[in-house]
DNA sequence: ATGCTATTTTCTTATTTAGGAAAATGAGAA
DNA sequence: TTCTCATTTTCCTAAATAAGAAAATAGCAT
């Protein structure tokens, strides 16, 4: 396959837009995802491997944790595919309510989270989640 | 699927990409999609519906011929699209081909394509093809 | 080193998709 | 009407893909 029809399958999976649309600009780190798309955490990083490999995101390893992000200088296709989506992807109603949601799991550090996908244990949305970087009350989003 | 991974998932396949760019701003009978790739009719025009029903084109039934070619007034986002396939897709080498051999096509009148498809005949590219309504003589791509 | 754990890879299964052959459709020609 | 034929649809098969479970990897902590 071309560049271009690599970008294109990569793009063309709703689950991979709404990661996409997840990371646009801004890191991500493979734990906030698993937790704002219900899918397992084999799923999430194959679909982030295609992401990666079609250049439309990169990844940085810090400690054991891996964040994802839109490439800060992008190739020529690359950034217009990226831009397509800034400007015609954003406002489906699944990926508002991932903006939503992700403001909440921001909240969270990636420890904290990581703990909670590790007990079972949901998370709250609410003021209690003070984000004490070990806070140990549950929550929910 | 929404309207954007619907239009990313039609772009995503080579064989579409191709149809695509040789219909690009230029009506193309389904029988000179067919003289241009290697497929069955049946396939061309499977190919041609998923691209349709993006909005990626538009058909227009001439008689016993159909023509598809892109929309002269798309909607913003197939505009765009189309925009990203003008600027990133016509630079591959497989399409780049397709554009030359399509010059040879167009010397040809649908009725003749036509003619030498069912008799599996092929068509000759040089000067002999003088582009007579019925030319009786053989043409080769 | 040993244990623990976030992420990736492997393996397998179920679903989707591309493709051709052949039947069906639809429109001009006789 | 009846025939012809360009295109589409149906039916079927083979390959590609998404998904989860479980094993493997990689890196911190002790």
């Amino acid at each position: 396959m071309n560049p271009f029809t690599t970008i294109t399958h990569a793009l063309s999976d709703p689950n991979r837009l709404r990661l996409l649309a997840a990371c646009l600009d801004q890191e991500r780190c493979v734990c906030q995802l698993v937790e704002l798309i219900d899918l397992s955490n084999a799923s999430i990083s194959k679909h982030l491997a295609v992401l990666r490999n079609a250049g439309l995101l990169e990844s940085r390893k810090e400690g054991r944790w891996v964040h994802y992000q839109t490439p800060p200088t992008p190739a020529p296709l690359i950034d217009d595919a990226l831009t397509l989506v800034r400007q015609h992807a954003m406002d489906d109603e699944q990926i508002q309510t991932d903006i939503v949601k992700l403001k909440h799991i921001d909240q969270i550090e990636p420890f904290d989270l990581a703990r909670m996908q590790r007990e079972g244990c949901c998370v709250q949305t609410e003021t209690t989640a003070t984000t004490t970087t070990s806070s140990t009350q549950g929550a929910t989003i």
